[in-house]
DNA sequence: TTGTAAGCGTTATCAC
DNA sequence: GTGATAACGCTTACAA
């Protein structure tokens, strides 16, 4: 039976008073804002340590009271519905946070457009925000920015996009090279037998895109890892186009030529148009992994054709983003320069539980 | 481009001023403490309603300043392992919310005796505690407890396992039944052609918990929704005893039997003592499935002799108790009466994301 | 029935 | 260099 530490919260006061000094001197030595003697801030420190200080966030919260401006940097929903998600974390958090002085102001551009990410990076003006969350899918043109931010001492966090040049205050998302492994595994689990796996690059500019690279090599690595590359054929595929009707004649070519085909990967969250063709032409014994719980996807998922899906909980993303800002700004914690979000693997059975509203 | 709202927050102190009434009164009318004229009431609730007043949370903490103490009845870890999820979440918590004056006792009994369960129990005097959260794995024997905790009026959190008698506070856990049909999913994917699947019930008084014969119910229910019952033959087994010898002994009986099983679902957290044997005869062919990531499944998850763990996040459930107790008590937010935590699906593959040190 | 004022722990602004 | 003191928004004695 072990009990919780019963001893009243150690304030500054405390420190005064065990110090001989007043509570502005202490402040003055814990927030290192000089003007103290070099005596006195060694005996307060020391003290500090002693009585193991630990500020009280609600009462310096309430103090400061000083309401931040966020900017989210964010794609078009209505171009790519899966940005609904991060963008949903985002407004969530905005909602939860309002009443620490959080407020968030949405950028959003188009994700198919580099020129349309610059323009709209273009009129954030970084000196009217005290924090920026955002997804840098343009890699060049976003380096400019971090660079501007950099200088102007405006902490940015990154979500969904690794970029580590600038250091950002963090990176908030996907380890794709491993999700790529997972979506090995579980190709192979569910089809042992010899065969053919299609790892399907859909509408995305490949070259741009090192993310859909990784994802394949992580694919291509768990054959490889597991001795499996005789059994196994790995087949890369980049998909011209962006409708289901262009996808679905790519695949028939695909699939009349390699009849030996057990599985396809879908690299980007664009399953859902080889789960259309797969499903109206009642193709059996071909799994199919893709990712992001999209509602296209959903539909496929739900009726067995897409088998499984990998999440990278995108609302965490944007939620996590805001409050890592917020907890930088408000709170003044500090935070751990990586968080990878878990790779959850969805299916019909379980997703119920990552879709509920307060995921 | 959507901004955040940018008024300053609603205080008390506005819509005192607008209600020509002082904050005393306001504060009265807000919290139902009476004692005061019902013009005034009616004004000032209205008054507030247009305003949108939402308290401020952090100075409401501030002054409150009140230390809570919780107790926490947990199973003893040191018996059976996978009780040290749910302390460690409970610890993370208490940690994080000691600066709101959280304390948290922790009350341990042993998981395998209903006697001890009552003895420690009886030790929590619940007029000292202004919270409980509590693991009911004896059923009979927590309701009695249940009624008088009500009684006091002292609030309590259930994990794990649901008792809705007596209304608690919030119920925060798994869903058993979903987590049986989703591992019937999970064998049926890695194994399509006709076999037998076995449901393996170790080491726990079958009759006391009903819910791993939920987790059985879901099981075959799956392979009957799916019109699978004439391929996949389902056959529940009670393994008796506690020690791998045992279990190995009637496992090879088992198999011996039924050469035709491709897959075993151990209901359990005990599929290692499965793992262990198929592992030390080297039987191939056969998935594994069973619960949560103690250190004795990850090891045969990591050599591949289990296929898949069900995580019911147990960190997560001692985590999310106590802050439940801790929103309802210093922050005084309603909750919600029951958050069932997502069902994971773990491989080695994932695995590391779901171990890391702040999930 | 209502108003006033002290105080929660921290920060920031003064005056010394 | 240092110490007093007023705020932040809310609760709660206590006074009126």
């Amino acid at each position: 039976m072990k009990t919780g530490n019963a001893d009243r919260m150690v304030r500054i006061k405390d420190i005064a008073e065990k110090a001989k000094v007043s509570t502005g001197t202490v402040d003055r030595v814990l927030h290192d804002r000089g003007r103290v003697a070099d005596d006195v801030r060694l005996r307060v420190l020391k003290i500090a340590k002693e009585l193991n200080y630990k500020p009280n966030l609600l009462a310096r919260a309430l103090v400061k009271n000083k309401s931040f401006r966020l900017a989210a940097l964010i794609p078009d929903p209505s171009i790519d519905g899966y940005w609904q998600s991060p963008k949903d974390g985002v407004e969530k958090a905005e909602g939860e946070l309002k009443q620490y002085g959080i407020m968030v102001t949405q950028f959003i551009f188009d994700p198919f457009d580099a020129n349309s990410f610059s323009k709209t990076a273009d009129t954030l003006d970084a000196t009217k925000f005290d924090g920026i969350l955002i997804a840098p899918i343009f890699y060049r043109q976003s380096l400019g920015y971090f660079r501007q931010w950099k200088q102007k001492g405006v902490p940015f966090v990154l979500f969904n996009t690794h970029i580590p040049d600038y250091e950002p205050l963090m990176y908030i998302g996907q380890d794709s090279y491993q999700s790529g492994f997972l979506a090995g595994k579980l190709l192979h689990y569910g089809s042992k037998e010899k065969g053919t796996f299609v790892v399907a690059h859909i509408g995305e500019d490949i070259q741009n895109s090192s993310h859909l690279l990784h994802k394949e090599q992580g694919f291509k690595d768990y054959f490889f890892q597991h001795h499996l590359e005789k059994e196994h054929q790995v087949l890369p595929i980049d998909f011209q186009g962006n409708s289901s009707a262009a996808v679905a004649g790519q695949l028939e070519e695909v699939l009349q030529k390699n009849p030996q085909v057990k599985g396809i990967f879908v690299t980007t969250s664009k399953a859902n148009m080889i789960a259309e063709y797969l499903h109206r032409k009642k193709v059996e014994g071909i799994c199919l992994i893709g990712y992001d719980l999209i509602e296209k996807n959903l539909h496929y998922l739900e009726n067995g054709t897409i088998d499984f899906l990998i999440n990278q909980n995108p609302k965490g993303q944007g939620y996590y983003g805001i409050y890592a800002l917020a907890d930088h700004l408000v709170f003044q914690k500090k935070n751990q320069p990586i968080k990878y979000l878990p790779l959850d693997i969805i299916t019909k059975e379980n997703l119920q539980y990552y879709i509920d509203a307060d995921n």
